[in-house]
RNA sequence: GGGCGGAUAGCUCAGCGGUAGAGCGUCGCCCUUACAAGGCGAGGGUCACAGGUUCGAAACCUGUUCCGCCCA
């Protein structure tokens, strides 16, 4: 049966037709009663109402690849999605469209009201991310999807909420917490960012009570006065020793405070060396006022507003207030100095408002207790970071953490589990003080108690840091609190995996969590990801405008929806207007390979657009095998290995061995780029360009066993690639998979078991002995090449070795050979006899030759020789060097020293042969014009033949080439360079160079010089002259003698794409180009820039 | 200021003591009956700089310069 493929293959087809399936099939729920292995991921819960981004789409893909992979292998697997109610960010977008379509803010609509709205907009956004997961292909358990406001994972919350208040490990306290006056709630250290910015340092004088001196503060926030509580100078400055203890003016207030000596936070040569003090305002004069007793006063409300306690600025915003205070400052001749400053502004992570430290009521939890154990459980190895590094991050993090700030005063959220007599202190508006309460922490709503006979509660209207419920997310998602199945089986879960930015976030919060409510770490591994960027190494944002979306990519878009700078660079469609779909494969193959350890991961479209060509690649491997396979099925009746397989069987089974292998401990090491590259390279650089093609005589021959063979082959190997690929691109490797005749172990490649290497298939023999094969074609492949020579021109080929084991090898596996390098004959001999006129290749076992007198330019073949010698001669020296050296003879290992000087011998024999073969094609004419004895005037004959021919002159660039050549020649060079470059100058008709070099060339001893061949003789010097590439005329001549080429259109030299396929037969291009130049010998412009372009480099070589 | 990572081919990156590699791009020849989203071939690198260790350094050590990230 033999369903063919269509030609090419097309993503969103085959994409769009598996995801159901597998749902249906129930492929990826896992079973909680199982008695496989558990192996556990919960998917890093993405914000509800967002949209999937590349970033999610890597820990989509790496996720789904391990899951894949494990489930594949034999393991029970949990993959559970979620998605998260990530409180700040929710709130502020339906704020934001309240105030847009309706112009209201929350609080005109209510608590419960806004809350009902941001439930509607989580409905109606919240199945986005979900369906982009699907497109994905991640083989989520969505019967097990979690949301961090369901009940169940409420319930969690509260109940950890109020175990660690029991434990003394969360308590409500007034400090001072970093405030968003924008969003008027607390954050935590790590929801505030840094920002670097140019500002001012104040120098302001305050006036010494009692005294007429003045002491000068310096301050870059000096609206803050207003707060000051002491003034502070250092101990031991001798300026100020004097006056601690005694008192200044506050100005602009009145105030009188006390000037303090602390070393702690005054540094002598900052500033004036004095500083203000605001213990309400700024974080190191809050822990100065602990430590010296100090009064806080709050000057600012919510809003960063001026509130009584500033006196006669109240009212104003603290921007306004600087201005003000500094006026009045001015005013009073108190302000000494503005000088320019560069600070680190404190900046919401949310809204990018000014963060300002305010003292207020919130709740902590109390760290350092549990980031000990988390810190414990990494170094006692509990819990292992990927890659290592991180865990460096991991623990200096932990050590020098605060307690965190867990109340928001937002709305969308866990409300905090807390009460408060109705009856408690009163605002003066009349609703319950709560800063002044005394709260009682329940799970749930209390009764009445002593201290609340009524029974009347209100419920603490503050919310829970989103990271709160999110660091429960590893048990909390399996049903904890509750003792379920899910929970016993799947924790620890296996890895966390996710992005690094939020290792402080996340991983430290779950790893203190997991440890706390259940004892053991949440996860075995934490393997973090690197970012993605952009093609340029820029973050993706959307106001840089630079934000790729994945579901583009995977079905294609308009041009318009790309960002401006990838639009010219992406593949597009006939219409020219839209970027053709790439295929979630093709991305997820790609975000895959571009996963490299501890680096971010640049991604471009370019990139995908080349491993879409794999999926192709891989499609029509599969065709091939389709089209193929006649009526083979693999039944599993024969192990492979006991069938007849002929060579190249064997080898692509060892080959294949070797990457199972490969992969599988790439996979295991979290190398996903590793994997991912090995089982490219083995398909497309083993199986596609060697296998299939040496599988195609057997499989078209009609011998039936060795058809039967390779078909067998041809399938197993597909079969094994698809399952190595199915994690990386699990909707092709499927289709493909469905169509073949495999021996299927599953109903879907997504639960057949993952391929395990087998001894039985490593077959070394089988790879040396390909290793001459190989070798022989690939020697005849670069002759053609060099020579462009027309893969339609068949070639009759000759290869010599000196060991009977490589000639019976390739004998006997000729068939290999022959359609591989293109051949019409092949000769296989021992070391002998060289074929006339012949192009070499010479490779350490074995020496290739193909006759190329009459088909080409055999000058291209003696540069290219000479080329090769100079390389071989490079290599030679340098090992030379080192065998020359008696220390590394004496101090390196045996094997080095040996390995070195085999080489040695191999590039010895390398470089005689070659140069062996250049004699042997030299041009006869060259030979010839050389001079037997003195009588001859080269000179002059030159000169005299030149004068008939029009040389042109140079044009600059020939002319600056030429003369950094005369500069070459002066040294270094062999008498047979000379030669050579006689030869060149020659061609160009720059007839003194060529004379002078070629005087040289005999004026130096040298054994491998032209002039120690007397026998050469100068026959003829006019013929050689006027036909200038005498070489080449000889060789533009003969083909019309041989078979092929009988037509004179084939010397059309410039049609690139002849349209006769008479032309093309004799891809003769270059050897007419030059029966034109002898025609016209003007048009040297282009060939001797490029000799030029040579020769230099090759001088400089030796 | 402290910490971490990076600097290797035009681009993106492997290599981390023993002959500098891959993919993409470039150039040349080809529409060869799986694939032109393809085949074959080629060119391309003082491995940031300076010292040191070593028989031998892209790799190990020290310093320098740039670039990125994190923390304060």
């Amino acid at each position: 049966m033999s369903n063919e493929l269509p030609k090419a293959y097309e993503p969103t087809e085959v994409e769009g037709k598996w995801y159901r399936a597998w749902l249906d099939a129930g492929f990826f729920t896992a079973d909680p009663h199982s008695t496989k292995p558990p192996y556990c991921i919960v998917l890093p819960p993405p914000n509800v109402t967002g949209s999937l981004h590349l970033g999610h789409a890597l820990t989509a893909t790496i996720q789904d690849v391990l899951t894949r992979y494990k489930r594949m292998s034999g393991f029970n697997c949990l993959w559970l999605p979620g998605t998260d109610h990530a409180g700040i960010a929710t709130q502020m977008m339906v704020e934001k469209d309240l105030q847009k379509t309706e112009g209201k803010s929350r609080h005109d609509l209510g608590r419960d009201e806004f809350l009902r709205r941001v439930w509607a907009w989580k409905e109606k956004y919240g199945a986005r991310i979900g369906e982009q997961h699907k497109k994905l292909g991640a083989s989520l358990d969505w019967s097990r999807e979690r949301f961090t406001m369901d009940e169940g994972v409420s319930q969690a919350v509260r109940e950890i909420f109020v175990r660690l208040y029991e434990d003394g490990l969360l308590y409500r306290a007034a400090k001072l917490i970093n405030w968003d006056p924008v969003l008027r709630t607390a954050l935590s250290d790590l929801e505030v960012e840094n920002e670097e910015k140019q500002g001012s340092l104040w120098h302001i004088a305050y006036p010494v009570l009692d005294s007429p001196e003045r002491l000068v503060v310096a301050t870059t926030r000096p609206e803050t006065m207003l707060g000051d509580t002491a003034v502070a100078v250092h101990p031991d400055d001798p300026r100020f020793k004097h006056l601690i203890g005694k008192k200044v003016v506050l100005p602009l207030l009145g105030r009188q405070i006390p000037i303090i000596g602390d070393a702690e936070l005054v540094s002598m040569e900052f500033g004036t060396g004095a500083v203000k003090v605001t213990p309400a305002h700024d974080h190191n004069d809050y822990q100065t006022g602990l430590r010296h007793g100090l009064e806080q006063i709050s000057i600012f409300d919510e809003s960063a507003r001026c509130n009584d306690a500033a006196g006669p600025y109240a009212g104003l915003d603290r921007f306004d207030a600087r201005k003000q205070v500094v006026a009045d400052l001015e005013a009073q001749g108190l302000l000494l100095k503005i000088e320019p400053h560069a600070l680190s502004l404190p900046v919401s992570q949310r809204s990018g408002a000014v963060v300002e430290p305010r003292l207020s009521p919130q709740w902590f939890v109390k760290v350092k207790p549990l980031a000990d154990k988390a810190v414990d459980a990494v170094k006692s190895g509990r819990t292992r970071f990927v890659p290592e590094g991180w865990s460096n991050t991991f623990y200096s993090w932990m050590t020098n953490i605060h307690d965190w700030c867990v109340s928001r005063q937002l709305w969308w959220g866990h409300q905090i589990p807390a009460w408060y007599p109705a009856s408690g202190p009163k605002l003066a508006d009349g609703s319950l003080d709560f800063a002044r309460g005394t709260p009682v922490v329940s799970r749930q709503k209390p009764g009445a108690t002593a201290d609340n006979p009524s029974g009347e509660w209100v419920q603490d209207p503050d919310v829970l840091d989103t990271w709160f419920s999110s660091g429960l997310w590893p048990f909390s998602t399996l049903g904890w609190p509750e003792q379920t199945a899910e929970l016993k089986k799947f924790y620890p879960n296996a890895v966390m995996e996710t992005g690094h930015d939020i290792i402080f976030f996340w991983v430290a919060r779950m790893m203190m969590m997991g440890l706390y409510a259940m004892g053991d770490v949440p996860f075995r591994t934490v393997y973090l990801h690197a970012m993605v960027r952009d093609e340029k190494g820029e973050k993706m944002s959307k106001t840089k405008g630079n934000v790729i979306d994945p579901i583009d990519l995977i079905d294609g878009c308009a041009l318009d929806s790309l960002p401006g700078g990838v639009r010219n660079k992406v593949p597009k469609d006939a219409s020219g207007k839209r970027m053709p779909a790439m295929g979630a494969d093709a991305l997820r193959f790609t975000l895959a390979a571009l996963t490299q350890q501890g680096r971010d991961i640049k991604l471009s479209v370019e990139r995908i657009a080349g491993y879409k060509a794999f999926c192709n690649k891989l499609w029509n491997a599969a065709r091939f095998a389709l089209m193929n396979l006649g009526d083979y099925r693999d039944d599993g009746s024969v192990f492979i290995k006991e069938r007849p397989l002929s060579l190249a069987d064997r080898w692509i089974l060892s080959r294949l061995n070797t990457v199972i292998a490969g992969a599988t401990k790439a996979l295991d090491g979290y190398q996903f780029a590793e994997a991912a590259s090995l089982i490219y390279q083995f398909l497309w650089g083993e199986f596609c360009d060697w296998f299939i093609e040496l599988s195609k005589p057997a499989l078209n021959g009609n011998v039936e066993t060795a058809r039967a063979s390779s078909r067998a082959v041809l399938v197993l190997c597909l079969d094994r690639v698809l399952r190595l690929l199915h994690p990386f691109m699990p909707f092709i490797t499927e289709e493909i998979w469905q169509s073949l005749p495999v021996l299927r172990d599953a109903k879907s490649l997504c639960v057949a078991a993952w391929p395990a290497s087998d001894p039985r298939l490593d077959d070394p023999a089988a790879e040396a002995e390909m290793q001459p094969v190989i070798e022989a074609i690939e020697g005849i492949r670069t002759i053609r090449g060099e020579s462009n020579l027309s893969p339609a021109l068949k070639l009759e080929a000759t290869i010599q070795s000196g060991e009977a084991k490589i000639r019976e090898t390739l004998d006997r596996w000729r068939s290999y050979v022959i359609p591989l390098a293109g051949l019409s004959s092949l000769h296989v001999t021992p070391l002998g006899e060289k074929p006339p006129q012949a192009a070499a290749d010479i490779r350490p076992q074995l020496e290739v030759y193909v006759p190329l007198a009459g088909i080409v330019d055999l000058a291209e073949e003696r540069e290219r020789l000479k080329k090769e010698i100079g390389k071989a001669e490079q290599e030679a020296s340098g090992i030379a060097k080192r065998l020359g050296n008696a220390d590394f003879v004496k101090r390196a290992p045996p094997e080095v020293v040996e390995k070195d000087r085999a080489r040695q011998l191999e590039l010895e024999s390398r470089v005689t042969k070659l140069g062996e073969n250049l004699k042997r094609i030299a041009p006869v004419e060259v030979r010839i014009a050389a001079p037997a004895a003195g009588n001859v005037n080269l000179g002059e004959e030159l000169k005299a033949d030149l004068a008939d021919v029009q040389v042109p002159a140079p044009d600059q660039q020939v002319k600056e080439a030429l003369d950094k050549l005369r500069e070459g020649t002066k040294e270094g060079l062999t008498a047979r360079d000379r030669m050579d470059l006689s030869v060149a100058y020659y061609e160009m008709g720059l007839v003194d160079d060529a004379v002078r070099e070629y005087t040289r060339a005999h004026a130096e001893p040298d054994g491998s010089q032209p002039a120690a061949q007397p026998s050469a003789k100068p026959r003829e010097p006019k013929k050689a002259v006027v036909a200038k590439p005498v070489a080449k005329v000889v060789a533009a001549k003969k083909p019309a003698a041989t078979k092929k080429p009988t037509k004179p259109a084939a010397k059309k030299p410039t049609a690139k794409k002849p349209t006769k396929p008479a032309a093309k037969k004799l891809k003769a291009g270059k050897a007419p180009k030059r029966v034109t130049a002898k025609a016209t010998p003007k048009k040297p412009a282009t060939k001797p820039k490029k000799a030029q372009a040579k020769r230099p480099a090759a001088t400089k070589r030796r």
